[in-house]
DNA sequence: CCGGTCGATTTGATCGATCAAACTTCTCTT
DNA sequence: AAGAGAAGTTTGATCGATCAAATCGACCGG
């Protein structure tokens, strides 16, 4: 409650007259260390140490035209389930630049039209060096506007859709390799009809999924007719979904999420086969439920992209040309046992 | 992949010159309009928006001394149920803090130690203006230190244990009064026996979610053998719970989370009484699950909450002394009926 | 003994904004 | 017509850092 005084912060100057050299040995010792007498540097570095001093963020912004931050949106959160990737994203995104010694700012908007528009303004107002988006979706406009307005950025997914000719820096996750993991294994447990749960045709993530499952089980017949999409990404959708899998004959399935695989899973519960299941499911994400549950699921390695992702955004900034700027990621798979009960 | 060609950005002078009027004018434009001549600042304004420029974030804070921005910790992500309120609060006051012209700014630390020393060096530096402490737990060290090395600083949460007397600002959900509705609801749907699922006494959130139990079931007879403690929050320790609860004889059941719940409803149905569950839940935190799956859930006001942070935090800031620094919100009962089967 | 080189340190200029005070006009009063 | 006062605009100084160039000594070879 007390009113915030404000008191004088130690600068440059005042370290540097308090020792009696100059402010440019100070930021020397501090930038360039091997320029200043090891005497002399001895001094200087306990002096700021004892004074607690800090170099002003703003008056090296001003100076060196960098702001040190990059500007993420946060999206609302609106599944608890999913939304734990996202997290583990941001999360890794957040320790990954400050370890490069910059800020995340968060920003939150209504649309993308919104997003950009707010990333363009807190460029041009120098408050981030960088934009990072994530969550593209199929025919994502947002790169072609953030170039045309010459704000850099980098994505955590591949641009899908018509404009994938984009060559802006991205990473992203090989969700069809992970699919084909889910699937090979299912096979070698012996399944032949191992069916493939997931939402229609025209969201690059879930096409993909569903051409990693493809690829595994296309030479195995009546393969074709084992995929069923569901609008929604929830539970309750993958309780129907698995039900018309397994009357269609499925013995396995491979899920496109968590939450689908936890319906497919409730959905053998329900019928009476608890426990160890007979129908095995494979989830996608690896999220907290399904660690908690015993759900086999294909666990994305999101902390290695925030450090690539920043690895290939700093390589552009400093006007180089990254060696690979884009990156599919291997994902892998968790092989679990289900828990006799749990959620 | 084009290297960035950090093309010159408008500056006050820049668009100065090019109208022919002083610097200080067009800064008058943005910041105190009155005083110019209204021919003028439409002059300036449309050179403004031509020239698409913003006041660089650096220059202003240098000068005034304010980096508007707020430093806030990341927890790592540990549940996606409950992660929930924390992801909305989050939200929330990223969409506060930018609607007051803030920037929200994370960090990660291990610990309590760690997110203290990183705060302090954000604040030194001037990278930030105010923290933002959440997940307050019994005898928190961290108000103590940043009250010590001058860090202005708000909690959501209030101060439990021995040091509650600590005066600094904070914003805090009434969980007291949250079961309290809740066990009053149940009473009035005539149950006589109500059960208490919780955690063991020590945390002041789980504490105190009892405590509001206990007041509005003290007065039936056989209330106090009726509160079960658990170690995780967890669906399968509600499980466990609800079976002992319920062999104890309880007919209804006020949870401390929707962890808890869920797994107390999954009771029911292992049991056989799905659907319709005779034995009502209530949950605790409104999450999107509770939601999905028609669970009753105490909803926690976070939007409001982060609303009245920012507002003390920043009454503080301008040195003036809030009305209120310390206050606690009401949180509202969510009536569901339970879907049939979800998730 | 002098010019040259190197190491260590200092000085001047600059980044882009705001504050405070000075300066111009113009109007209104007496 | 001179002076006060207000309105509108400009100028000088400053925030705290870094870059680039200048300075200062010490040391060295010729």
């Amino acid at each position: 409650m007390d009113a915030v005084n404000r008191q004088a912060r130690p600068t440059l100057v005042s370290i540097a007259q308090e020792l009696g050299v100059s402010r440019q040995t100070v930021s020397n010792v501090l930038n360039n260390p091997s320029v200043v007498h090891p005497r002399t540097r001895e001094r200087v570095d306990a002096a700021i140490k004892k004074a607690g001093y800090r170099p002003s963020a703003a008056g090296k912004a001003l100076r060196t035209q960098r702001s040190m931050a990059i500007g993420l949106r946060l999206y609302r959160a609106v599944d608890g389930i999913n939304g734990a990737v996202m997290d583990r994203f941001l999360h890794s995104l957040a320790e990954e630049a400050q370890r490069l010694g910059y800020q995340l700012t968060l920003l939150t908007a209504d649309d993308a039209a919104g997003e950009v528009e707010k990333l363009e303004t807190l460029y041009r107002s120098a408050s981030i060096d960088l934009a990072v988006l994530t969550d593209t979706g199929m025919d994502d406009t947002r790169p072609a506007r953030l170039r045309e307005n010459q704000v850099p950025f980098v994505t955590f997914g591949r641009p899908w859709g018509r404009i994938a000719t984009s060559d802006h820096c991205w990473v992203d996750v090989d969700g069809a390799a992970g699919t084909a993991a889910a699937a090979s294994w299912l096979r070698e447990l012996g399944h032949e009809r191992i069916g493939f749960l997931g939402w229609p045709e025209g969201s690059g993530v879930g096409d993909d999924r569903r051409a990693g499952w493809w690829a595994t089980v296309a030479d195995l017949p009546g393969s074709a007719g084992l995929s069923v999409a569901v609008l929604d990404d929830h539970p309750s959708a993958g309780v129907e979904g698995a039900t018309q899998l397994v009357a269609r004959g499925a013995t396995a399935i491979v899920c496109a999420s968590d939450s689908l695989a936890l319906g497919a899973i409730g959905h053998f519960r329900t019928v009476g086969r608890l426990g160890e299941a007979e129908v095995p499911v494979v989830g996608f994400d690896d999220t907290p439920v399904a660690r908690a549950t015993g759900l086999s699921s294909v666990h994305q390695p999101v902390e290695q992209a925030a450090v690539d992702l920043l690895e290939l955004a700093f390589t552009v900034l400093d006007g180089k040309t990254p060696a690979r700027p884009q990156r599919l990621l291997e994902p892998h798979l968790v092989q679990r046992r289900l828990q006799p009960f749990a959620r």
